[in-house]
DNA sequence: TATTTTTTAGAACAAATGTCTGTTTTTTAT
DNA sequence: ATAAAAAACAGACATTTGTTCTAAAAAATA
């Protein structure tokens, strides 16, 4: 029998170092032109154009995206909450993974090793919201065994650039 | 007597609910055209033109880029690293901070509560690449008091949207 | 209510953009 | 070395894009 699979199914990619080298300027300027691009490499603009493309479509740039501050939007707290469930059982997990996806300050979520099932990164605007959130959402749940707050005091670095 | 600021200074935007309705479109999709924008939001292209405009000077917007699928370019190994200084003065710190940041492979570091001082996420193709990394890398730093690697073992949710 | 200030509408323009076609170069395989 | 296949070049086109301007509407102030 077979099941269904979640993994998506697209043509496997083997990239070489032009695409990376425009994946490396795309990551930095999403909005960079075919033209630029195609002179910062010394490459004319239908090689470019047709890398880009193919990328797309193989969902290697999965998508192009405004990154927002969030200290500019009052969501300045960052929190990194970590949850061991109760019950371990794919049904359960799956039920829990549902609920949290639902959480709009839920920026993250990591299936881990070690002590905990779960690492999640809850973005707020201050402590207040964060225990609203920490009481009357997450604690709303009902297959969760314990949990632990970790307060980020500062964000050193962040990023999503992967290609360098 | 004044001390070099490292926080920027810029204007202090408050955002209404249409600033905030721009965002939550460029944040899904940046390349979204200021047409198209504003026929989504019953606007005309001025008020859209001059908003975006604005928060991409107050750095509301702080870049557009390409999101990457790391899992498409082999760096389908994301590691937590947690790590604990023996000399916590800022000197020290700073040097830490300096060398961390020299490190592509960690696209995030926070400096945390708890029983660590700072946590890292480490992005690599395998548990070799991590290795090298964690003996090569981060091992010839000579500020560390003690670490613990917690491995993910699979990404629930990862988004840099913050604004809904 | 009257008046100033701010915001939006609507249209228009020049410049820039993605996209395509045919040709040339480079690479690969025989 | 030669033929075949793949990739890159160069240039051109139609469309769309950001941007600006003037007038109108809306909001805020007095």
């Amino acid at each position: 029998m077979s099941t269904k699979q979640s993994t998506n199914q697209l043509p496997i990619l083997q990239l070489d170092e032009k695409d990376m080298a425009i994946l490396k300027l795309l990551q930095i300027d999403g909005k960079m032109t075919i033209r630029d691009i195609a002179s910062k490499l010394n490459l004319s603009t239908t090689p470019v154009y047709e890398r880009i493309k193919k990328m797309e479509q193989a969902e290697v740039i999965k998508q192009y995206a405004a990154i927002v501050d969030p200290k500019k939007i009052n969501k300045g707290l960052t929190v990194l909450c970590y949850i061991t469930l109760k019950e371990h059982s794919k049904k359960y997990g799956k039920k829990f993974i549902q609920e949290i996806l639902g959480f709009t300050e839920v920026t993250e979520c990591l299936n881990i090793s070690g002590e905990f099932d779960f690492m999640i990164k809850v973005q707020v605007k201050d402590m207040d919201e964060y225990r609203e959130f920490y009481v009357n959402k997450l604690g709303e749940l009902d297959n969760l065994s314990h949990t632990q707050s970790i307060f980020v005091i500062s964000v050193i670095k962040t990023t999503h650039q992967v290609v360098f």
